[in-house]
DNA sequence: TTTTTTAGTGTGTTCGAGCACATTTTTTGT
DNA sequence: ACAAAAAATGTGCTCGAACACACTAAAAAA
């Protein structure tokens, strides 16, 4: 039943060598009519699965990946992607697999292209992407198509039928969790949607949150709610958001789409006398902080280290054990408190 | 630096044979100190990490690992750890590796002590075990000890020193989540702490779940709620439940503290003019409906099927890999609503 | 009929670790 | 000094898949 059977034990029951087992099964070179049906008939009754260690052991074929995503020291929200690919590096060392990581800086298509052409040049299996440009990425993907090397992507969704997978989270649905929560908190006044970021990278990624926390809010026919788009950018924070709440008496709730609570909370902070309900992304430690003191009520966990790892590891498996790459993987949406916190900060 | 050096390199290296570096490798045999020296200089130098995929094609050990869980027959909160364990099996069948799965009874310890002793009669090399009676467990755990076979256990903590790893939560703080998802749905009255289950054998559990749920009231000084503990059969929920409720007018929000949310809800469900909060345990399909409908308004999601999946695997990779099997792994406490349920449903 | 081609089949080596066994070298005892 | 014992070292086989190469037999060409 489930004895796991050998090449050669294929052999003996057809009665014929492990030379002719094995080109009936890659089927190459030219086998008799007489022997192939011999070694089917002993196909079709044992469930013969190939040791995949054995294989693996043979195989000389070192498989290169390239992970590419914004430089961690830039930006630390890439931070958590770095320990995913570390994390799928230790655990694919035995294997003839190389994983290596290159950084571009999340401000510079420039950069962006560059380190693509990099990458290029490394001649890899594979690459796991960061599509932060949308353009740019279209346009690359087309390089790497023409190459035959396998395109994945994580974080950010690019449309292309040149992308064997994507790993990532339903933005949409996000921002209907993070609605969903809003509503718990608040029983009605105003609620604002910011938008954090320095240049219009994330665009697509906040307005699909955004949409989603809308969406909520007009589905239940939530009408005791008004809310509000803000956008800000970090330099500006200081001075239009204060003017904001100062404008806005009614304003008891914000929902930040990116991973930038924190900076809102710190101004929150120093303004007395308003309790306002926050929600965010992330868990990076100024986030967390914020949650422990209670003035972050809530935040999504997007998990970008199994992101990452994932995306790596769904790769290497591919390449190892002929394993399929699902084709989209879409994280859970992890809905954090000052209570939980703790289990997902790894 | 990241090159893969054999026993055959560092053999050359030495000058030695490959039979001498194996002997230093393993400290068996004699070596002379002189080879023992030039070998250790060459260790120094490079970074030898054996061939894990050609010390497992040779060793021909096929390592037993038994799980005993309660039939999912007759209780289907435990589907979801067959599922994982099944994870575990096609993950882990290139190797040798065998793992077998027992049930036994929920309701009997005699059941959980004859499948032990069935177990210890197959000589594993490890089991898993969902040790549900307390006593048993300790008793049946000197048996495993004795003779030599790694225990593993998860869902339930029983504390003795033969124990290598428990796979679980922190009850105590999920409690204590729920305690906060509580606070955020309601804003007075009282709240009952209801533990379902037919017999005792979850008790230190729910004690568990309800101290961290009384703990966080107490805490944050909240005394504006009341907290009353009832204990439930699944014989008497009918009757016992819905006189509970015309009983104490003033109840608005109930805590769950098994997996029979549902059962509540269902009662819920068909009286009228009460709306009443409820947070349970699990995603089983039952609780999952009554979310989707609005009458549960959050779940904790103690993710068995990973439990059981990571009991398995540590044990796995433990043998395989020589990994260290750690001690104690905390799943995190999902909190899950209607909103974000479809992705933790699997 | 003999030679050449090709279809069909089997044999042997490789991958790296692990271990049994054989061989060589050194030490001990007489 | 020489045999015997002990210590040290080297050799060779195994695991299972993969593939190169060698070989046989039958068919095609000369």
């Amino acid at each position: 039943m489930d004895k796991k059977y050998t090449i050669k034990d294929i052999a003996k029951m057809a009665g014929v060598s492990k030379g002719t087992v094995d080109r009936v099964l890659h089927n190459r070179g030219k086998v008799s009519p007489t022997a192939l049906e011999k070694i089917n008939e002993v196909l079709n009754v044992i469930n013969y699965e190939p040791n995949l260690i054995a294989r693996n052991l043979k195989n000389t074929k070192v498989y290169r990946i390239c992970v590419l995503l914004p430089d961690p020291e830039i930006d630390t929200y890439w931070l958590p992607c770095v320990n995913g690919i570390q994390d799928a590096i230790t655990e694919f060392k035995a294997y003839s697999v190389i994983i290596e990581t290159y950084y571009f800086n999340p401000e510079s298509t420039k950069s962006f292209l560059s380190t693509n052409e990099k990458i290029i040049r490394q001649s890899p299996d594979a690459v796991l992407i960061a599509p932060l440009f949308h353009k740019e990425t279209v346009e690359i993907i087309k390089q790497y198509d023409e190459l035959e090397i396998i395109v994945n992507t994580f974080n950010n969704q690019v449309e292309s039928s040149s992308i064997k997978s994507f790993v990532g989270q339903d933005l949409y649905k996000s921002g209907r969790v993070a609605a969903s929560l809003m509503n718990l908190i608040l029983t009605d006044g105003q609620i604002a949607i910011i938008h954090i970021d320095e240049s219009l990278k994330n665009a697509v990624h906040m307005q699909e949150k955004e949409k989603g926390f809308r969406n909520y809010f007009d589905e239940k026919k939530l009408s005791d709610f008004s809310l509000t788009t803000l956008k800000l950018k970090y330099s500006n924070i200081e001075t239009k958001f204060p003017a904001f709440v100062e404008e806005n008496p009614n304003l008891r709730g914000i929902f930040i789409t990116t991973s930038k609570a924190y900076q809102i909370a710190s101004v929150l902070s120093s303004i007395e006398n308003r309790k306002i309900a926050l929600i965010g992304y992330d868990l990076i430690e100024k986030n967390v902080n914020f949650l422990n003191q209670g003035l972050v009520h809530f935040l999504i966990h997007q998990n970008q280290k199994r992101q990452a790892y994932l995306g790596v590891s769904t790769l290497v498996e591919h390449f190892l054990f002929r394993k399929e790459i699902p084709e989209t993987i879409l994280l859970p949406i992890d809905i954090i408190n000052v209570e939980n916190a703790s289990f997902y900060v790894s």
